[in-house]
DNA sequence: TGACAGCACGAACGTTCGTGCTATTCTACC
DNA sequence: GGTAGAATAGCACGAACGTTCGTGCTGTCA
């Protein structure tokens, strides 16, 4: 790898953190410069444009989040197992010390889902792919025979995501430490649910 | 009500709905003020920084909630009508025509969980009451017995919340049309479990 | 009629933003 | 070890940001 590859993906590194703080907007490449003992012509240089920066960002937090979380997962068993995992991966995702902000999604998911345009396109892209490993996890486990006939893949997936942005939400912004362990009892009462 | 009073409250309507679309921070004072034909530093006087305008915002919408939402709900028979009449005020609170970005809590929770200040301080208040408003009147639906003796108050709320995030990111950033009815039959699940 | 608020205006401030050019430094290979 | 080419720095730009200032309306009370 040279050393202007090297280069790039630290800049995405820490652009992927920053802008779980600050946002894909907020996201600034005078500070993301400063930050990483650059010029901002040379970081610029990099990417053509902020919009091509975002976008890379998107797609680096989404390679990272496939390689530590959804890989992992697909390794368990069929059923329950895997959607633990998925849903303990998620979790230790959020935790990550590289992402001091929280989920770089869930920060994304409000701040475009009213400002159309590519980065916006790319998001959608991506977090229905994650909605769909969910989903179609949930019917394997279906046809497998681990979870019941009648457990519907959308709906479970559905409830499964709103677990974890309540997560988000009471942990990050309303700092309450016990936010996890409830998040913990409804899954285990959604899993439950599912099994035959 | 006097002219600048008046004008006052357009601002903040207006500026609640540009909020919703762009958050508080994407929130600018010459884009407002071209919106209602008013000057930059006509507006400006009103407020004295933009962090009060920020400040006002939210209390301006958190006025409106309660009015919309959550006043008509308290007048419901405690237990499930109670809740149901949350559930359903909020639903409608995001498709209100005055938020064409969706909440703007919702928004401002992930834009601002990662930056201190008065602006977050304000929200986490606001927030924290809107949870104790749905805790609370799960607690008093225990109480009268329209509840389960063994129903936690904050496990049903942190899975409302849950529940009407995860339709917010399903139905605004997805897109998808089936959503509203999959939060519907997650949200009637959990009221029938805490049923007696 | 004259004094006085209340309200809004236009111009300008210093700063920061993203984005181009043109050098200069460094890296990798012959 | 020299040289082509990649990588980075330096500098400047136009636009937009929040903010400040002086000024001028417009209506109200003495």
């Amino acid at each position: 790898m040279g050393k202007g590859e090297r280069t790039h993906t630290a800049i995405l590194d820490h652009a992927t953190g920053l802008a779980s703080q600050v946002g894909l907007t907020g996201l600034t490449i005078g500070a993301l410069a400063d930050a990483l003992d650059l010029s901002k012509s040379g970081l610029f240089a990099h990417f053509h444009s902020k919009e091509a920066l975002q976008i890379e960002v998107l797609n680096h937090a989404a390679q990272r989040f496939t390689e530590t979380v959804i890989r992992p997962a697909l390794a368990k068993p069929r059923g329950a197992p895997r959607m633990q995992a998925l849903f303990d991966g998620w979790i230790a995702w959020v935790r990550d010390e590289a992402l001091p902000g929280g989920c770089v999604f869930v920060a994304a998911n409000t701040e475009l889902d009213d400002r159309p345009g590519p980065v916006r396109d790319r998001l959608v892209v991506l977090q229905q792919a994650w909605v769909n490993v969910m989903a179609t996890s949930v019917r394997k486990g279906v046809e497998s025979e681990a979870f019941r006939a009648d457990t519907d893949p959308k709906q479970f997936t559905q409830e499964m995501v709103g677990i974890l942005l309540s997560l988000h939400f009471h942990s990050r912004l309303l700092n309450d430490p016990r936010a996890e362990a409830r998040a913990r009892r409804a899954f285990k009462a959604l899993l439950e649910g599912a099994k035959p």
